[in-house]
DNA sequence: ACATTGATTGACGTTTACGTCAACGTCAGT
DNA sequence: ACTGACGTTGACGTAAACGTCAATCAATGT
């Protein structure tokens, strides 16, 4: 697993699109970023970013020492980042973005596949639920702010607008 | 804050409506549960439910030393189990579900309601647009599988059906 | 030659949300 | 009086998801 750990000379003649133009200087070969330039992009941390590559999210390439992420990695992370918004864990979003990318192509494989597709889809359909009531909620109370607010404060004007 | 905590005697006279029936024996007046009554309704564990309490999600009463749940409290925790499910924290749940029930009747309160609400409203948008997003990227997958199973196993049969 | 800039690998710290005892109280039945 | 069954308050443990150094290395600007 991941790219078998070799020390690696600085790598260099074999990558066709060295173009060695500024950018930031060195590394990020074309079409690659650096983890800073990707944790920009999406703004979080380098180190967060390491932490998803540990947890076996991310595996980008190396330029030496260096990680260089290239498309795959970004889509990876975008799912990541969308995965964690909904609360899933990094560990539930493993499962899910690996089977994204992984052709599985025996039948019980396709069968556990759609298992988890399946409980997946219940939980998601469950929050949708849970959001929907939430708004609602949310629009209620906002609507009877605002109407206290209309109203010719009765109780504590607050010192009205003039 | 938190019902002015009395040493209090057992309480029995100054309630109307102690049966004294069966259920759990003692404890949980009429309309009251105990602990581990709301723990079993809501599928928790007693733990979680102190928990909450200790973070100020819940502020049940008590008879003696032990706590008993009213519908005000179903309530909240309910209101608080759902906010789980949303990925909010539980500091972030308290903030809403205070507002959920106490009048906020000057001015700059009922602004910072506003504001309040505005901030979770456009969490829970963006949440139920990766959801629709998700939701149909699943479909797709799901779809996929299923072609690839209803398809004459080209490659690896997996011993079909009989 | 040397300082600077950005990246890398540990390693330890932190927050959140409980789980898991431990020790003790107490009411109910025998 | 004794035994459970359930409840209570600590106190410590833990998993997840990073934050925060520290030491080190490597390519670059001057």
């Amino acid at each position: 697993m991941a790219a078998a750990r070799r020390p690696a000379p600085p790598v260099a003649g074999s990558d066709p699109g060295e173009t060695g133009r500024s950018r930031a200087g060195r590394a990020a070969l074309a079409s690659g970023l650096t983890i800073t330039e990707l944790a920009q992009e999406f703004d979080i941390t380098p180190r967060a970013i390491r932490f998803y590559e540990d947890k076996g999210l991310l595996t980008p390439q190396r330029a030496g020492r260096n990680r260089v992420y290239a498309q795959r990695d970004r889509t990876r992370l975008k799912l990541t980042l969308r995965g964690k918004r909904l609360g899933l864990s990094l560990q539930e979003i493993k499962q899910l973005v690996d089977m994204y990318d992984s052709p599985a192509d025996t039948v019980p494989q396709l069968q556990a596949f759609l298992q988890v597709l399946s409980v997946h889809r219940t939980l998601l359909e469950q929050q949708r639920e849970d959001i929907a009531i939430t708004l609602t909620e949310i629009a209620q109370h906002e609507a009877r702010c605002r109407q206290l607010l209309a109203a010719p404060a009765r109780r504590k004007p607050a010192r009205a607008a003039s």
